[in-house]
DNA sequence: GTTAGGG
DNA sequence: CCCTAAC
């Protein structure tokens, strides 16, 4: 990393940027690579292909890309060297003084460069020579690069794909299966792009080299390719976005991490309140709030996803154990005492119906009323409940026996006796509900799991649709994965139902129907299924 | 409240 | 099976 970052100040200068190596490069040039980047090359992809205007279906507008690359020219870089005017006000706010050409340069640079300049940079930033002569292809790589990232936003992406679909009915730009190859091949190979010049690079190609290099494994990124191919023809997997956890945690560490870097450089300007890493985006045109923005770029299972920057403090969503052990605390036993007896009372008095098990209270009250605890810090309810269902024992509180939860017709809870296995409560799908379950999914089909849970299993209380849908993706992998005749189905050591072929085969069968085909093995792979021998399957697709 | 998808 | 964002 640092040995990139020397080689990148250097070319920094061989753009005519006078020296400023300092410790901050670093984090700065994260920080604008990220942020700008990507909205960059959006622009010049844009302004190189000659198209009506780009409808943004959703969230990041292209007005919103341009005014962030603009304002952040005033912001986030000063060059001592000129004045990259635009004037915002923004450069107030800027309290990074440090200054980073990177942002404005950047752009400039790789455009002015020459194709052996190029080559330079394209050997310091991925550490290997490449020979490919496009111009264009070697700024987009290397931009990507820099950016370090799967961090093409998927709404970018799209966009970008629909762009280029939109242009090019001729398929210079789309030769997807072009790309994929060279792509993959190049980066494998290191032979780079040389077997076939004269083809554009696309986004997406670039995507996926990157995200593979990422992950250093070629097999991923060739699954990366293909699954963004099939992304083409059918639609794009929900995005989501981390996790508040998620978000959380990593501000934690991030935030730690860069404290003392914040500390140094904060008394330039007399206040440390954002890490260098983050960028202050004033938004825009758009008029709603004064509020600056903190975010950061983060890149999660490959979507970028503009992930609001929280400070460490935990805010809502307090953990709940917390609450619980505070009461403990400060009140003492009287209030956990209490809590026992209601959860105690609730399944004392039980009213048996079949919906109990939705109540989750109810459920894991009764289930962690066991003589074993899992030693292992648990799930912020279930720790609620056991601390406080432990303290009733220590109270002497009678416990009703465990075995309650088991009423229906159940087997056994959660043994947990030692280091084994301690599923909280699993109930083995039988042949019988599996059954039931590809029945349902040829009725209703994937995807209503709410009405397949009424249609089919009412009677089953405890599958939620949840399951059901769980249930169905297990088949759905069981059913594609590799069904070599010798071994077959017998060699799981304890496989719970070995679910005969015949069922697989309905499963993949349904599942062709639905487009539930793995991407992996596209249609085609298997031998085709005998269709339409039964069913009247209502013709839903 | 349901569904999708990661863990 | 659980969790939780997206819908």
């Amino acid at each position: 990393m640092l040995q990139k970052v020397k080689q990148e100040e250097k070319l920094r200068l061989a753009c005519g940027s006078p020296d400023h190596s300092s410790a901050f490069m670093n984090v700065d040039s994260q920080c604008t690579d990220q942020h700008d980047k990507l909205p960059a090359i959006d622009k010049k992809l844009q302004s190189e292909i000659p198209l009506q205007e780009i409808v943004p279906s959703s969230d990041l507008s292209l007005d919103d890309s341009h005014i962030n690359e603009s304002a952040r020219i005033g912001e986030c870089s000063k060059p001592p060297d000129g004045p990259i005017e635009s004037g915002s006000p923004a450069s107030v706010i800027c309290n990074s003084s440090k200054p980073d050409f990177y942002t404005l340069k950047g752009e400039i640079c790789l455009d002015n460069l020459s194709i052996r300049e190029l080559h330079g940079l394209f050997r310091a930033t991925f550490g290997r020579e490449t020979t490919v002569k496009d111009k264009l292809w070697l700024k987009r790589r290397i931009a990507m690069g820099l950016t370090n990232s799967c961090d093409v936003s998927t709404t970018t992406f799209t966009i970008i794909d629909n762009k280029l679909v939109n242009k090019g009915t001729d398929n210079s730009f789309q030769n997807a299966d072009g790309m994929l190859t060279e792509g993959s091949d190049g980066e494998a190979k290191n032979l780079g792009y040389e077997t076939s010049p004269t083809s554009h690079s696309s986004q997406m190609e670039n995507h996926q080299i990157v995200l593979g290099k990422r992950l250093g494994n070629l097999s991923v990124e060739l699954d990366c390719g293909s699954d963004d191919l099939q992304m083409e023809h059918r639609g794009a997997k929900r995005v989501r976005k981390p996790t508040k956890r998620y978000i959380e945690e990593l501000s934690e560490v991030e935030s730690r991490d860069y404290t003392p870097k914040v500390i140094s450089s904060a008394k330039n300007t007399g206040q440390g309140q954002t890490s260098p890493k983050y960028c202050i985006r004033p938004p825009g045109n758009a008029p709603l709030n004064e509020r600056t923005i903190v975010t950061r770029l983060d890149s999660l299972g490959g979507s970028g996803v503009q992930v609001p920057f929280v400070s460490r403090v935990r805010r809502s969503r307090p953990r709940k154990n917390i609450m619980a052990l505070m009461k403990f605390d400060s009140s003492g036993m009287g209030v956990a005492a209490k809590l026992v007896q209601e959860a105690l009372s609730v399944h004392s008095s039980p009213p048996e119906s079949e919906h109990a098990d939705k109540d989750s209270k109810v459920r894991s009250a009764s289930e962690q009323i066991q003589p074993q605890f899992a030693a292992e810090p648990e799930k912020d309810k279930r720790r609620s409940v056991m601390s406080t269902i432990e303290l009733g024992k220590n109270l002497g509180l009678k416990q009703t026996d465990s075995s309650e939860d088991n009423s229906d017709d159940g087997i056994a809870t959660v043994p947990t006796a030692k280091g084994g296995m301690r599923r909280k409560h699993h109930r083995a799908w039988t042949l019988v509900e599996v059954i039931k379950l590809v029945e349902g999914v040829s009725k209703c089909g994937t995807g209503r799991w709410s009405e397949i849970k009424r249609l089919s299993f009412a009677s089953y209380s405890y599958r939620t649709s949840v399951d059901l849908k769980d249930k169905w993706r297990n088949l759905l992998k069981a059913s594609f994965a590799q069904t070599p005749p010798d071994d077959g189905i017998n060699s799981r050591k304890h496989a719970s139902v070995p679910i005969p072929a015949a069922i697989l085969l309905k499963v993949r069968e349904l599942a062709e129907m639905h487009a539930q085909v793995p991407p992996n093995l596209g249609p085609g792979k298997l031998p085709s299924v005998s269709r339409s021998v039964h069913q009247t399957r209502s013709g839903y697709l």
